[in-house]
DNA sequence: CTCATATTCCCCACATTGCACCACATTTTA
DNA sequence: TAAAATGTGGTGCAATGTGGGGAATATGAG
């Protein structure tokens, strides 16, 4: 039975910023023989995303066998796309190195979260994420009408 | 045939947090091949809801393929709702280990009590689903009202 | 181009804690 | 009443998270 990334881990940075991948995800990783993964900022939302190499290749390499068929607008789209995504490498005690201007892009302060989604995981900042949240009332209502089909 | 969740049985907490699944219910998990299972505050209740990872998988299974597709604001619910699920795996005694959030969450004092829910069970804090209990005559009465055409 | 400084990426070491394991009490079943 | 299954408690070790040294590499100033 396949896992998936869900739940949410507070991590820290260290002072060379790196971040550990919680043993959990690392496992999943694993499994999926993916050593190796992409992070690009979330085109949505204020945090940086990160996929496991496999998810990502199946997401994009249609798009790369299509992309000359595509008119330049959507190209450039598709190019700015990939141009923000890189390939991480965690270290042998299973940490990724955080840079700068990626810590930048999400606003990390202090704390970060690290939150499970199905087939790939994001990085916040905490506080941000927290504040994002809505209350618990709020979210059974509007989950309630979102899944007014299919009951969670 | 395959059973259900169903009864309530009183449960306590461990110094170290840990909470025996009762034995029927583990009968059932067996049976599904589910040992691992997936906990969730519920988002109507005040009170821990564990899916089998089977029953899980079946409700979210899609939702990660389809995500990209959504609106914002529905992702962002769907997000908040998987980071707030999480793997748990009994111990070989049986046992969960039950984090002070989660507890919190649901206002554990002291006795816990677990409750069938067909495919999947809760966990309450005892006094907390006493108090919400109605009474046997309006339950009747109620339950007369929302199954006037089924019949129990 | 050269040197100084910062960044990245190897290591190794260690504290903490989750978890496997063992032991036994208690309850249920035969 | 014996035997099996279930619930309860505690110990110890390996896995996980955390920190830092220092070599290799990149960056930037003069």
């Amino acid at each position: 039975m396949v896992a998936t990334f869900i739940g949410n881990i507070e991590a820290r940075l260290d002072e060379k910023g790196r971040m550990f991948i919680p043993a959990v995800y690392r496992k999943i990783l694993a499994a999926e023989q993916s050593t190796r993964v992409v992070m690009r900022r979330d085109t949505e939302n204020e945090c940086l995303v990160i996929y496991p190499e496999q998810v990502w290749n199946k997401r994009v390499e249609q798009l790369g066998e299509e992309l000359d068929e595509w008119n330049p607008d959507d190209q450039m789209l598709m190019m700015q796309f990939v141009a923000d995504a890189e390939y991480l490498e965690p270290d042998s005690q299973g940490r990724i190195l955080l840079q700068k201007r990626n810590l930048q892009q999400i606003g990390a302060t202090g704390d970060l979260l690290i939150v499970g989604m199905m087939n790939r995981f994001a990085i916040w900042d905490k506080q941000t994420f927290l504040n994002k949240k809505i209350g618990q009332r709020e979210f059974a209502e509007q989950l309630r009408k979102r899944m007014s089909k299919k009951s969670f």
